[in-house]
DNA sequence: CTTATTGCAAAGTGTTTGCATCTTA
DNA sequence: TAAGATGCAAACACTTTGCAATAAG
């Protein structure tokens, strides 16, 4: 089996298995079942980057499968509701969301001059949460750590742009 | 000297530095330092919490100072620019700022239920920032911590109203 | 067949912009 | 007196809402 056929498996998996994740949400709120939400949900998990409503609106309707602007909204509730997806406000107005299913808990280093975001683990956070919620007898239910500035290396290139690849840094260690 | 006139003085003196951190401010980038630059940065030291731009509006409103929500936007981006105010997103769309000359770096907590914002000093925070740059070859310039959750000890209570009282905590070792 | 869900368009909300008027330097 | 700043209202961008038409259970 080549790479990309595992790869390609893998994602079948995942699909196969936040679908289940969202049947089983929506039984057991006794939501219905539509072909959109389903729909949504595929495409979402279809995307690597962070994506806004407006960019996915633009790429389903690319992809010819017509729902509207209220019905992602709608949807995206449901899927931040079952933590299929993430909500996050990277210092714009704009929310901007990702998949989270299976996804490592990360933070995010955005570069103030071409927007890029990079994610990176870092298991002090967990502590400081739970700690923090311990100390101020808060119930921490989740957090959101950006770090802002300018990608170094990439000016000294020249543009930022080449810096979109995904790059994820993990610290295993304190 | 009482104890509130030692305050009143402190106040005082606060204001007279940040007046003065933002006319240096001011004549350094060729800005004009008109009347109504002044009294918004007044304002905005006047109040002690988060506040947004629309409440500062209806404040001044109230307070018999006209200034439009135009201006308030136009200075809110000086003050940032030289520190004097610091803006956030907790979640929400709308943008929230504090003051924040001679503030401690702080960190926050936001309750979910009541929406009121707690301070928090964690150290670590800071070597993450620093390290995160250097492995990643980022300029890290500034950063957002929010923890969100529930504030567990007065659900107990009741209301979430009470807890608004600023509650501030401080580690000062790793 | 009942009621949730959809799509559309209108209304909201926070922020930005264009422009005539005013004012600082 | 010239360039910058202000105030107002209109324009914007993102999100929410109302409602008639549709479709899931």
């Amino acid at each position: 089996m080549t790479k990309s056929a595992a790869s390609a498996q893998t994602q079948t998996d995942l699909l196969e298995k936040v679908r289940q994740v969202f049947t089983e949400y929506l039984e057991q709120a006794g939501l219905r079942k539509t072909p959109e939400r389903f729909a949504i949900l595929r495409e979402i998990y279809s995307i690597e980057d962070h994506f806004d409503i407006d960019s996915l609106f633009l790429l389903m309707k690319e992809r010819k499968i017509h729902v509207s602007r209220a019905t992602l909204y709608n949807t995206i509730e449901h899927l931040l509701a079952c933590d299929l997806v993430t909500k996050h406000q990277f210092g714009k107005n704009m929310a901007l969301f990702e998949k989270s299913y299976a996804y490592k808990q990360h933070d995010h280093l955005i570069c103030m001059d071409c927007d890029k975001v990079m994610e990176f683990c870092d298991p002090r956070i967990q502590q400081i949460q739970s700690m923090m919620g311990d100390i101020l007898d808060f119930q921490v239910t989740h957090h959101s750590l950006n770090l802002f500035g300018k990608c170094r290396k990439l000016l000294r290139n020249g543009t930022c742009e080449h810096l979109a690849k995904k790059k994820q840094v993990t610290l295993t260690g304190s």
